[in-house]
DNA sequence: GAATGTTTAATTGTGTGCAATTAAATTTTA
DNA sequence: TAAAATTTAATTGCACACAATTAAACATTC
């Protein structure tokens, strides 16, 4: 029933949520970490954390300020997800003894055991998109370049 | 200092940040959403409460149900976002008599008020973005599509 | 080399998001 | 029409996000 988009015309057009570019970022964003739930369920990962381990995967050990740099998130959100994350094991937290100030993020072997099923979980999402592959590179070329503009 | 994107070869491309549709359009829309808090802040919204207002500015009186289909947010999310915009007047919460199930959200004076002054923002986002008209739309439009399809 | 400034994480507080459950109202069905 | 199923919000619990503040370590300056 319902599920109707609303509409109705209006004076200043650019106030409607569908002529606005954040509206369906936002919501495209919530469904797309929606449709990887259940693969990242399976092994009991966010998103945010499977973003952190897809890092460490490639690196072994970062510093959370580097991690925050690539994420584009800060301590506040950092520090209690990666503390989650040492409590399972995937990862260790240690003080750089060359900068105390820095907290070195290691991948602990129960991390890395997570690389091999999470391999296909890309894969998997693309096909879940149904879309031609030229306009998800478009989409995503888009995407960066904007990235970059914003940061 | 640093900030530079971590960049080394690996055997499954499609891991890598770069490589995947879902990071940029996470961290796209955080930064998005970012750059509207400015021009938010100074009228005392969050984004997801200037989404709801977008709406009832064009309809004065939805259901938390309709929000919800519109903005693809749950009540869990709703009702107490709903229960701060009610403390600051901007809308009313009544149960709809003819279906008790329903609630009811109108817009107040206070939030009626608040559309003068938001009338400006699309425009200086648009400009803070710096992006040809011509690619703003086609980002748009993909997005929308992308959108319908995930839903 | 002490004083000042900068960098880095952690902490705190507020506000989403969302899965899962609950409870009430309504609708459908037997 | 009584019983079963569905619809709708609210509630609960957990995990982000992020602004603002704090505190420790390091760097720079005088």
């Amino acid at each position: 029933m319902s599920n109707q988009p609303l509409s109705t015309p209006d004076q200043n057009p650019l106030l409607k949520l569908s002529s606005q570019l954040c509206f369906p970022l936002y919501a495209v964003s919530r469904l797309l970490t929606k449709a990887y739930q259940p693969f990242l369920q399976e092994l009991g990962l966010t998103y945010p954390q499977y973003l952190v381990l897809l890092l460490l995967w490639e690196h072994e050990e970062l510093t959370v300020k580097t991690l925050g740099e690539n994420l584009l998130l800060d301590s506040g959100t950092l520090t209690p997800l990666l503390k989650r994350m040492e409590q399972k094991q995937w990862v260790s937290r240690r003080r750089d003894p060359r900068d105390e100030r820095s907290v070195i993020i290691g991948l602990l072997p129960a991390g890395a055991a997570l690389r091999q099923p999470a391999c296909r979980i890309p894969e998997q999402l693309f096909n879940r998109l149904e879309m031609p592959e030229a306009e998800f590179e478009a989409l995503r070329t888009q995407l960066n370049q904007l990235l970059l503009r914003l940061q």
